[in-house]
DNA sequence: CAAAATCGTCCCGCATAGCGGTATAGCGTA
DNA sequence: TACGCTATACCGCTATGCGGGACGATTTTG
């Protein structure tokens, strides 16, 4: 009776089309595109220009994007980082490690990261910088790529077996021509990970960028990873070791911080919708 | 007969109803519930279930939520994270005022925060505390009451004639009830700001909580506003005149910051979908 | 140990909500 | 004036999302 003519995805009667859509819109947003208007947005997300109007104008009318008053053009509210916060708030303990942090990043003149794993990329939930360098960090929320960050790397060393499988497969789908590559700098990432305890990338994110990874658990045994690193004119490859090893201390002492019962009994005074 | 969430006009038929309700699922999430089942997020949103289960299910197709593995409940992913960025990275200037913020988080031995309005609430964009405090700062993301912090009233009281309207109209028609106390206490905040130059806030948002309210503009004429407070055991009422004049300090410094071109000419190293 | 309450999933008829092509009006530019 | 770009409006079609109810599996309750 499969007079229905789509086989091979299935059609889901479950999935709510205009849902996954607005989200691609929202998504479609980035550092370099901050304003758009509806063609921007048509091109960038390859919807219909009829169909990208729809989905603004609800997004407008729930406030999650803005007209921007003089250009006229579309933008993000800010409204959407409240959609993060619970987000944030249940990973509270990265809060604990926010001077180490800091101090590291002092100590070694660069940026102190921490990251957790989304699909292929790291997201970045904490940062520090030192006080000194005018560079900017990346921000929370950014993503950078697994296999060629020191963060990425150690996550992946950190991973249970299951979850490599499922990262490797996944690297096998979405790009096979590098797959073989991709395999071999992560099992060498493994590697490193298990005879130093961190993992280096020199230079191979971005030129001219050094940067050591360690892997923790967060709390809610999420698994996260720290990265230090910053350009090679203040990071130098000789100092790296001995980061690797500041950067493991950190991770030590933030995994066996007691946390339990640091949190004060704050209700959540955050308010609704207006 | 359908229910529309939003009120106002009456038939849109440009707005996308199940847009909007898969965002309303992903606002139901808060600190207080991580994790809810489809009846808990049925209850929360005013959705039937069958209608949730279809809005889940998208939303965990997509990856904005997932699965937790053991309670087989429904939690926010750390994707969504990812939808909030650009806002972030839009708003880089306030990257200059951190180390500012340690500076007095640290002397004054509480927090410092920054955060821009939404509706009738502030929400925070970055935050600082002292580091001897084990007690934890709101997070990023967080939405705190404009009436009764001094970030807020600073906000109010440094906002145009036009918006402040605006926002005493929205209070009026979300909560008549206590529009006069809450446009005398705003009255009271600008008029205080005009004299001394920060808003003051003793014990009016939690008891027990004192700070100081300053307002700045961002590098986008964006207006935004710092606070710095603490428990009444640290900021005592006493000394917030002088943190008041120090946060102000703090604010002009980060105003007369020049900024343009400490941007490196970081292209968005972003990674895409997977 | 049974009753009660949830849990998520499935089903299905229905009406309409969302779709997208096309057409129009307003600006700024070439 | 003709063009490219905005955004908005229109409109017929049907795929699509809707929601009530049933279902079996679990878990909690008494």
């Amino acid at each position: 009776m499969s007079d229905r003519s789509n086989p091979g995805a299935g059609k889901d009667r479950a999935f709510v089309n205009g849902l996954a859509r607005g989200l691609k819109v929202l998504a479609s947003f980035s550092p370099d595109r901050i304003r758009m208007s509806l063609g921007e947005l048509a091109k960038a997300t390859g919807l219909p220009k009829s169909t990208i109007a729809r989905l603004v104008h609800t997004l407008v009318e729930t406030g999650y994007i803005y007209v921007c008053p003089d250009s006229g053009r579309y933008s993000l509210h800010p409204k959407v980082l409240t959609l993060g916060y619970p987000v944030m708030a249940s990973m509270d303990k990265r809060l604990v490690a926010l001077p180490m942090m800091q101090e590291l990043a002092d100590y070694s003149r660069g940026t102190v990261s921490l990251g957790i794993r989304d699909g292929l990329s790291m997201i970045l939930i904490e940062r520090s910088r030192d006080r000194t360098v005018r560079a900017l960090p990346l921000d929370i929320g950014s993503r950078i790529p697994m296999e060629t960050t020191s963060m990425g790397q150690a996550y992946f060393a950190a991973a249970g077996t299951a979850e490599q499988a499922a990262i490797l497969e996944q690297f096998k789908t979405h790009d096979p021509s590098r797959f073989q590559d991709v395999e071999r700098t992560l099992r060498a990432a493994e590697k490193e990970y298990a005879e130093k305890g961190y993992c280096t990338a020199v230079g191979i994110w971005e030129d001219d960028v050094n940067a050591v990874g360690v892997a923790v658990t967060l709390s809610n045994d999420v698994l996260a990873a720290f990265n230090c690193g910053g350009p090679a004119s203040r990071i130098t490859e000789d100092s790296l070791p001995g980061l690797g090893v500041r950067l493991t201390d950190l991770a030590r002492h933030f995994q066996t911080a007691d946390w339990v019962g640091q949190l004060p009994p704050r209700p959540y005074r955050g308010v609704q919708t207006p």
